[in-house]
DNA sequence: AATAAAAGTGACAACATTGTCACTTGCTAT
DNA sequence: ATAGCAAGTGACAATGTTGTCACTTTTATT
């Protein structure tokens, strides 16, 4: 955790520090990112990083706390609606919404996507806990829409629950392109329509 | 690549070297793997490691290159009978000689996937191709297959190419545990199976 | 204005790692 | 046996990075 003096700076100290750190872990995995840098992109001299963080690792985390709770504001209301919903419908919203997040925080999303796509200690500290637990909730759903008969009894929840958890974490994220918010908005919404609509209904024609 | 010096060592040398590598290559990240352990594990000079590699990319590219000749053994006869199959069945058969090749080759398999999910400049080196051509593989036979009734015509080509990628490069391999080989094969295969028919026949409980 | 506490500062020691180079050893062909 | 070439060797300079600490400056309190 950042200590006091840190929480108590001025917000644009704090906030050219934050984007300092956020530049930096946005363009390159956790490994390589240096203090060094961090510390000369926000001008601020090393002692006062070490007045404020312990290290590397503490920084990070409050970044990614950060993120999780902007991620939060908006997905609250989807998950709120979850026992409304079909489990398939409430992934369709939360997908969209997590579009919308992606590109309203374009490099939140890519200091994410380094942190889903380097399996490191830190990883393991931060999503092992968080993959798990969308996967235990999407489980429970899943569950609940087998016994409303909208799924498939004989579909294994568990697995179910992970092609979920892997296929809304990597295969749109693909298509996220910087440069054209408009264009990336709609690619990534077609294919999560396209990978949900082989989950939905299966690939194999029908030759009864 | 290796200088020739390297190369005509005798095999013992040579292979007490490779299995060094191989050790610290499927213990930690490319990045976290430093040339002082390897030597100090093969009991070689640093001078000799300079006189056989440029420098650690040089070893790690050899090294995946071994693997991927030992792989294509174990897969040759599997493709060579890709135009008899369907392409469901076809993925079934490489992913089941696939688990073979985890469970013979341990250490190779914990080092790809260090390879897979470290997305890092190597990683484009190697894999971006690799994995590029086995989606344009599965895209051509999906295709065939759609023009013979076994698949939907309505299914992305695409999407379904990438579904199948990412599934099979990553949910299996949670499985894999090297205390238990016999355990670690059916879980494997169960995990697999379990995903295919979710792929083959999708989720929704029919209620026509 | 004096004092104390908090915050800021940057030089530096400690450590880790890489690649080189001058030297030594071993091997081969005459 | 010896010249000449290939291979082996490890000390070392160069580089990069971290975390600390003694000192300075600022702010708050009386």
């Amino acid at each position: 955790m950042p200590t006091n003096t840190f929480i108590n700076l001025d917000k644009d100290k704090k906030d050219k520090i934050i984007e300092a750190a956020l530049n930096q872990f946005s363009e390159k995995q956790y490994e390589q990112v240096n203090i060094s840098d961090i510390i000369k992109t926000a001008k601020i001299p090393r002692g006062s990083f070490y007045q404020y963080f312990n290290d590397k690792e503490d920084l990070y985390l409050h970044l990614i706390s950060g993120i999780r709770d902007k991620k939060m504001q908006f997905l609250e209301e989807d998950i709120n609606n979850s026992e409304n919903l079909r489990f398939i419908d409430l992934i369709k919203k939360l997908y969209m919404d997590g579009v919308r997040f992606a590109i309203k925080y374009p490099k939140y999303v890519k200091m994410m996507d380094f942190l889903l796509k380097n399996r490191n200690q830190i990883y393991d500290k931060i999503m092992k806990d968080n993959l798990l637990i969308a996967e235990n909730l999407y489980a429970s759903l899943i569950e609940k829409d087998k016994a409303k008969g909208y799924i498939k009894k004989d579909i294994d929840t568990r697995t179910f629950a992970k092609i979920v958890v892997q296929l809304t974490s990597n295969i749109a994220i693909e298509e996220l392109n910087l440069e054209n918010e408009e264009e990336s908005y709609q690619k990534m919404l077609e294919q999560n329509e396209k990978v949900l609509k082989i989950i939905e209904y299966g690939v194999l024609e029908r030759t009864i």
